[in-house]
DNA sequence: ATGCCATCCAATGGATGA
């Protein structure tokens, strides 16, 4: 099973190179964040005659998750849990059930948090704690649990073609990079990090002073794994080249695939 | 780097992103 986490910057914007990635890619399943689409206006029709089911959680403008996928899906849930009052679109998971055992796959949107500091990081941090609530129950489940998205953490120095660029800025902070490290602690496996060792290893140019041409990347999406699915763990990869093609989002493609 | 570019919503600019 091949499972994939994409954030494309708006769908609207990205209909064109996503079809022409899912064609060539072929993901099982796609987490997508940042579609910038509410449910209605999300391009439903186009992507299942692609072959996917499609289950969106979308706001108006900004953020918002779905997910795509080949096999059937089941205990579809939207938002994170945690706090009633939260109403940014940034969490959604499902039940895949394949040809073996079913994976558990959530797709997160974790907020930017800048400026830092203020109420947008106290946001992420407290975003993060309810990530590792949720992570925590899933565990519990003792199912293969797939978390994968838009983190907005560089993880550690290597993930950062310059580091020191990144000091005061939310992504690279002591604390958003605890919480990162909390989720490890739990026993989920960082799976690009597992199959990639060493540098150079980026999943975010910026649009912005060449940031892709001089590969000043930094890595911001990732796939998380319980044991259940690390076990299971056979490749990961990161679709760089979709950075190089027509109106590309910022972000390129990450995926896992499972055995089984 | 002080948002240099990009997207969305809405309206001839503002908010947001990382």
């Amino acid at each position: 099973m091949k499972i994939a986490t994409f954030n494309i910057n708006g769908i609207k914007a990205r209909a064109e190179a996503l079809a022409g990635w899912l064609g060539r890619a072929a993901p099982d399943v796609a987490v997508l964040q940042e579609i910038k689409s509410v449910d209605e206006a999300f391009p439903r029709d186009e992507l299942q005659a692609l072959g996917y089911r499609v289950e969106t959680h979308g706001q108006k403008g900004f953020n918002g998750v779905a997910i795509l996928s080949r096999l059937p899906l089941e205990d579809i849930r939207r938002g994170l849990p945690g706090d009633p009052s939260d109403d940014q679109a940034r969490w959604i998971e499902a039940r895949v059930l394949g040809e073996g055992r079913p994976v558990r796959v959530a797709g997160l949107y974790l907020p930017n948090g800048n400026p830092m500091p203020g109420p947008k990081f106290d946001y992420k941090l407290a975003w993060m704690a309810r990530l590792r609530a949720r992570a925590a129950e899933l565990l519990a489940t003792e199912e293969a649990v797939v978390m994968g998205g838009d983190y907005n953490v560089i993880p550690e120095p290597v993930d950062a073609k310059k580091p020191e660029a990144w000091v005061a800025d939310a992504l690279y902070s002591p604390e958003a990079r605890q919480e990162f490290r909390r989720l490890l602690w739990l026993g989920f496996t960082d799976a690009v990090r597992q199959k990639m060792p060493g540098d150079g290893v980026y999943t975010f140019w910026d649009y912005q002073a060449g940031a892709w041409q001089r590969n000043n990347g930094i890595r911001i999406d990732h796939l998380l794994l319980s044991a259940q699915a690390a076990d299971r763990l056979e490749e990961a990869g990161i679709d760089r080249d979709e950075r190089a093609g027509d109106k590309p989002s910022d972000h390129v493609p990450v995926w896992v695939r499972l055995r089984g």
